[in-house]
DNA sequence: GTCTATATTTTGATAGAC
DNA sequence: GTCTATCAAAATATAGAC
């Protein structure tokens, strides 16, 4: 409703308000609770058709907004690794974006944490080959060659890292504890990071 | 197959085989992607109307075996606990039969640890109500009481700690790692004990 | 009392009218 | 080209026959 759409490409007005209801949607009820009906109701569509005429499928509109989501989480990603040198500089970064993503848009924060995408993604083997997650394994490799990270392998140094902050978040996102997720970033960054961290 | 349930209730065959079935199918393809049809095949069942019989409805059954799975897993915990005195030998023991469990069963495992109950659990907000998972936030409250576990909210240790614990294991029964869990195990604790421990 | 056969419901997708 | 109406498929649940 109030917060800004993530996608930097074709921003066409009724697809992108599919899309948002269908993020809310799946994001809240999961991919199989919701019905291309509740889609129609929740962007307040006439008629059903709208959405087969933008979107093949059900499959598809959840694929595009995968891409949607995985793109702009990808982008974000180079920005942050552009501006900071240092692999640890880049982790925090991420984190910051993450808690902030968790406060203004929990809905995306939602769908990136709790859908599983292989309920409508077929395609390959998905889920850690994820563009996103590829990047942050990327940049962990680098961390160890500049002895910044100690030396384990960087699958389960990402396993680590994120399992402490996903699971931090996923607390705020299920409205367990009772303060915004900016409060507990630097406590969870400092738990995460000391999972990696060289000596 | 050659795995011994876990349930200490009722081991009346039939319901038993129905069960077993139903959690690997569940474990491995999601519960909205597994239909009847699918668990009578996989049971070698002669007909749908014995999945009826035992199970009222496909939630029932989604239920009963959630419940099974929680209360086996409730009650290996308790004897853990009573065997051990403190705070950190109590979590060893959890995360050792985790790691063991990962080996020996994993799609008991692969069910713990990647089905979403929500899709076929609706009463009240289960989630972070389980049982088990009640324990163990109580093991470390205890904990925290006695300056073994740095002082902080036991719902946010819950998750640094199980949130490095079980992204290890979901690493492992992705088949994304090369050796068993028990080679992760004794790295995974330490890295995830350090989340918490005091000092 | 066990299985075959069917009924019912939901939902994804399409075809046709205005 | 947009909406109404319908179709088709799947899967859960039930009823009835042997």
């Amino acid at each position: 409703m109030d917060q800004e759409t993530e996608t930097t490409q074709t921003p066409s007005g009724e697809q992108d308000i599919i899309l948002q209801a269908a993020l809310k949607l799946f994001a809240n009820k999961g991919y199989f609770n919701t019905s291309l009906l509740d889609i129609k109701e929740a962007a307040n569509l006439q008629s059903l058709q709208i959405i087969h005429h933008h979107f093949k499928t059900k499959q598809l509109l959840a694929s595009a907004l995968y891409a949607n989501v995985s793109d702009s989480l990808s982008i974000s990603i180079d920005d942050i690794s552009r501006r900071n040198p240092k692999a640890s500089e880049q982790l925090r970064g991420i984190v910051d974006l993450l808690f902030t993503l968790t406060d203004d848009a929990p809905d995306v924060m939602r769908f990136i944490l709790t859908v599983k995408i292989n309920d409508f993604l077929h395609e390959e083997k998905i889920g850690l080959e994820a563009p996103a997650q590829n990047k942050i394994i990327k940049i962990i490799d680098a961390g160890i060659k500049a002895g910044e990270i100690r030396n384990i392998c960087p699958q389960l140094a990402y396993a680590y890292f994120f399992g402490v902050i996903d699971n931090t978040l996923k607390l705020v996102l299920a409205g367990s504890l009772d303060k915004k997720a900016d409060f507990y970033q630097a406590q969870a960054w400092l738990a995460a990071w000391n999972t990696i961290a060289k000596k």
